[in-house]
Parts: C-alpha cells; sequence; structure tokens
DNA sequence: GAATATAAGTCAATATGGCTGACGTAAAAT
DNA sequence: ATTTTACGTCAGCCATATTGACTTATATTC
C-alpha cells in the first residue's frame, strides 16, 4: 500500500499536494479581500458593494441579470447594494435603447474612482506575485486557475488568454 | 503614451492582465466553496463550519487560539460555531498537559467523516485540474499563490515545498 | 505568596449579506 | 390579447461577522 505513493508518477496526486492548494485558496483569497473590506467599511459599504462596482467596471452597461447571472446572487440580494449605489451616485442606471425594460448600468465618475482605490491594492499585490513569480509562472497560475473554474461561460468572460499581449 | 503600453517588456503588467487575475480569483474560490456549501446546508451549518472543520482536521491538537489566528476572526464568532460542532461531536476539546488553561482541539471519527465528505470535492476539482494544468503549470500556481498571500508565517505554515516528494 | 497576564468562554447588541416567498409594473414577445 | 421577461419591492429569516464588558481557571512574574 504504501507503495502505491511512492512510485514517481508526477501525475498522482497525494494528499498533501491537495490540502497545500486548499490553504492556498483560502489564504491568498482572504488576504486578497483583506485590504478593500476594510477601506469599504469607511463609507458604510461592505465587500458586495465592491464586487458590484467592480463587475460594473468592467463591463459597462451591462443589465441587471447580467450582473446577478455573474455574482450568482438572488435579485434580493443584489437589489439592496446596487440600490444603495445607485442613489449615492456611484452607479447610473439607464433604459436600453433596443429593450428599454432592461436597466443598463455604468459607473458614474464617483464610482469609477472609488473601483480604482479599492482595486489598487489588489492590483499591487497581483501586480508583486507576478512579477516575484514570473512570466512562466503567471502562466502556469492561469492553467489551474481556470481548470478550478466550473464555468465555461466565466472562463470565456475572463479570456483565456495566456499570451502576453503587446 | 500608447507606445509604453506596446514595449515588449514581459514585466510591464497592463490593467487587462491584472483585471483578469482579479476575476480568476473570484470565480475560482466562488466555485471552489459552492459545492461544499450547499453540503452544509444538509447539517444546518455554513461555510465557517467547514473552515473549522478544515483546519482542526489538519492540524490536530491544536488550541483554540491556533485556530483564531488562523482564521483572523473574533474568539466570539468562533465560539458559536465550535461551540455548535463540539456539542454535536464532532470536535473533541481536551486540557493541554503542560498548560492547561489550552483546550486542544481534534476531530472525532464522525469529525474526520464529515471532513472527507465535504473537502472530497475540492480535492476532485484541484486534481483534475492540476491534472489537466501539467506539473510545471502546478509550479507556478503555487509561486503566485504564495506571493498573493501576506503573511509570511501561513506562508510557512501551508509548506512552501514545490518539490514532488515520492 | 500576591499580583498580573493569558487562554478560553459568555452575554448582549449590532451589521452585513445571503436566502425564500409573494406581489407589482412596464415592456417585449407570441 | 395574452403571456413572458426584466426589474423592483416588501417582509421575514438565518449565518457570520463585529465591538464591548465580564468571568473563570491556570500560568507567569514580582
Amino acid at each position: 500500500m504504501a507503495d502505491v505513493k511512492s512510485q514517481a508518477n508526477p501525475l498522482f496526486l497525494r494528499e498533501e499536494e491537495l490540502r497545500q492548494a486548499i490553504e492556498l485558496l483560502y489564504y491568498a483569497y482572504r488576504d486578497f479581500t483583506a485590504e478593500p473590506d476594510a477601506m469599504l467599511v469607511r463609507y458604510g459599504f461592505g465587500r458586495a458593494h465592491h464586487r458590484v462596482i467592480y463587475f460594473v467596471g468592467r463591463h459597462p452597461q451591462m443589465s441587471v441579470s447580467d450582473l446577478l447571472a455573474i455574482l450568482r446572487i438572488t435579485k434580493q440580494s443584489l437589489s439592496r447594494v446596487l440600490g444603495q449605489l445607485v442613489r449615492q451616485g456611484f452607479i447610473r442606471q439607464s433604459p436600453g435603447s433596443r429593450d428599454r425594460r432592461r436597466r443598463l448600468l455604468e459607473l458614474t465618475e464617483k464610482g469609477v474612482e472609488l473601483e480604482r482605490q479599492l482595486s489598487e491594492n489588489q492590483r499591487q499585490r497581483i501586480a508583486r506575485a507576478y512579477r516575484e513569480a514570473g512570466v512562466q509562472a503567471v502562466d502556469g497560475f492561469r492553467k489551474v486557475m481556470f481548470g478550478i473554474m466550473s464555468s465555461e461561460e466565466d472562463r470565456n468572460r475572463v479570456g483565456r488568454r495566456s499570451d502576453a499581449p503587446r
């Protein structure tokens, strides 16, 4: 039995290796979100507001149902957060021209500024990690992260390019 | 100005590249936690219970303050979750022999079984992603994830080995 | 040995961010 | 004209986190 684990097969994924990955995800995500979370408190906002600000900034003119599909929460949950952001002037809603039922979302200038502030720390954290790890490691990171994701749709939205465009 | 982005410098980390990483972390973590979360509901537990079960399983005989340091939550928050797990027989507490103020934590058999069930999906998800990405990519994944983490202490706890032990 | 510090737990109040279910309105599609 | 879709709202519930105050038991220090 012990011999099974002793084989020099690089595809034999041992318990320890998998546990390490579980912990890397936990610790990295925890640290990745800690600083924006702390900043949000000053606005009376939470992590949910950051997500909305982020994805609206990323996909301007997206509809509410697009956003719901990305966040995978109920519209009631989104409503509270989105409503606050609209009322406080971080996000602007405008009816779609083709389909006037849709309310297209975009950041206001104030929203853009908040998004930039919130994500700045995350961008720098990634930039540092990427720089220290090197281009080849970054490529591996992307491959594994794409593999962990469930949805083909999300993979396409993020974009699979691992080439360094120039 | 446009020429800055056009330079073939692999260390120039562009906006798009950093945004992609932010999204990879969001989507991967969301999908990584979705299935255990769904299972926990059947026990009347939440993600916090999974974390406690996981880390106690990982570090048997750890103290309450060790666990608090890993989770970075208040003892009041931990107390409710840990108390439930102890009362329902998933975790056993026993006074430390050297320092009897400490209550050392370990999983019961029932706890080991629950931990295995909960993490099984996560292990398989990682195993598949690792297998598809290949050993070199896995190494890169580890490097980047370690870089994203803030704390040297956590890095040491997870263990930095990227060698494939046999 | 007395004073202090530490480990753990508890009580109470509060906030955030999810959820379900029910219902309403406007606009598009059939 | 009817049905479906997109969006919103009200109400209530639950899990998870917070701060602050206080207790008990045991170790450590003076």
